[in-house]
DNA sequence: TAAATATTCAAGCGATTACTTGATTGCTAA
DNA sequence: TTAGCAATCAAGTAATCGCTTGAATATTTA
């Protein structure tokens, strides 16, 4: 009976432990995107193939991630949403009390952070009105497997080339994959530079899903 | 930027890294019902002093508790809410993805847990309106660190004898450390023995407090 | 059937972690 | 000042982890 609790101490250590190296963070961070398969990862990771392989095996052990063969390739992706929730407590755990985030954040966001973020609620009620233009950065084949309703797709590096795309009065909320995620930051500053009102949403798309609000996909 | 990403996945291993061991997860759902000296806290685990300090300064260390000298003693404590917040998610993510969990339960809890929980809404709505009897089955440190407004504090061993305190009409909710403390497990099958209508409360005490629910102290 | 591709396996290494033991520090009270 | 106590530190050992390398396993295409 005691030993029921340290049996099952045990296993929710398997999965803490999972999530305790940069690495496989990363890739949950990737596979909160959109399933993905073993060679797709390691490009977006950096890490060779076999280490990649070795980490997902590992998430999956943990329960965290499935995997399922299909021809050639094995995707893998998320095993629930509730791992993106999972994800949020540990960053929102590790923002609140660890002092090195702080520091880390301060350096690079400063004067981008000011830009103040909308909630999501705010979003989606100003969206349904009409009085914004959602603006979506991640790349193609991220937007496709699933976004906001609504959003417009425009990956940064093409931001520049279709501005014309974007109704000028209106002002634009720009997302991406996460809070971290530098591309919406960029958006923005890009934006406000060429005379256009805009501002970032809190978090990304993960956060939006995870949230239950509506999504829209295959775009 | 991309290096931004890779400084703060690697803080928040870090802060995984410091749930992914038994023995510390054992600690926090201690420091979870209220602070403790180390000297307490390795007498609740079975650890050995020095590695029961080892294992806090790493929860330290990840920001998960703060210490604070107090006479002799080091006094530790979580260092927020959100902290009983995380556990919750990585036990919920756990529990729905380690088919291992269900093994485990099933073993031991099954007729058991078939005496089904309360929720934390209802059992203040009824015990508001004075229908139920609350009863903590915790040892009487942790109920005066604090309990559940209007709570009977009856530990386990003292029940059968203190039988006649709780009003025999009444049905009882009994409640402990969490969803797994089998302390009330036992107390509900116990009360239902001597003929007292009772169930227990889903979860325990820590998450009652970490939803924000009224609690009382030092009574 | 053979070649090509995506992934996994197996072995080996250096680094890190968990735990024990015994010494040390810091505080309190006699 | 000294004795006693709570906690931490330091050193050593066994086990585990992360990564690389090169071979092995499927599955598809030529």
């Amino acid at each position: 009976m005691a030993d029921v609790k340290h049996q099952l101490l045990e296993q929710f250590a398997i999965v803490a432990k999972a999530l305790g190296h940069a690495h496989r963070l990363d890739l949950l961070d990737y596979l909160a995107q959109g399933e993905r398969g073993v060679d797709g990862l390691a490009r977006a990771t950096g890490l060779t193939v076999a280490n990649t392989s070795q980490h997902l095996q590992n998430l999956r052990r943990a329960g965290l991630i499935t995997s399922q063969k299909r021809g050639l390739q094995v995707i893998y992706r998320l095993a629930g949403e509730d791992v993106v929730d999972l994800l949020s407590a540990l960053r929102h755990t590790t923002e609140r009390h660890v002092a090195e985030v702080d520091r880390i954040v301060a350096g690079y966001f400063n004067e981008r952070d000011s830009l103040e973020p909308i909630s999501r609620a705010e979003l989606l009620e100003r969206s349904q009105a009409g009085l914004v233009t959602v603006l979506d950065v991640r790349p193609v084949e991220e937007f496709q497997a699933g976004h906001i309703p609504g959003a417009v797709n425009l990956p940064l590096k093409d931001l520049e080339k279709h501005l014309q795309d974007l109704p000028k009065g209106q002002e634009v909320i720009a997302y991406c994959r996460g809070p971290y995620c530098v591309l919406s930051f960029e958006a923005v500053a890009a934006l406000r530079d060429k005379g256009y009102s805009a501002r970032r949403l809190v978090d990304g798309y993960p956060e939006w899903r995870a949230s239950g609000l509506p999504i829209e996909a295959n775009g």
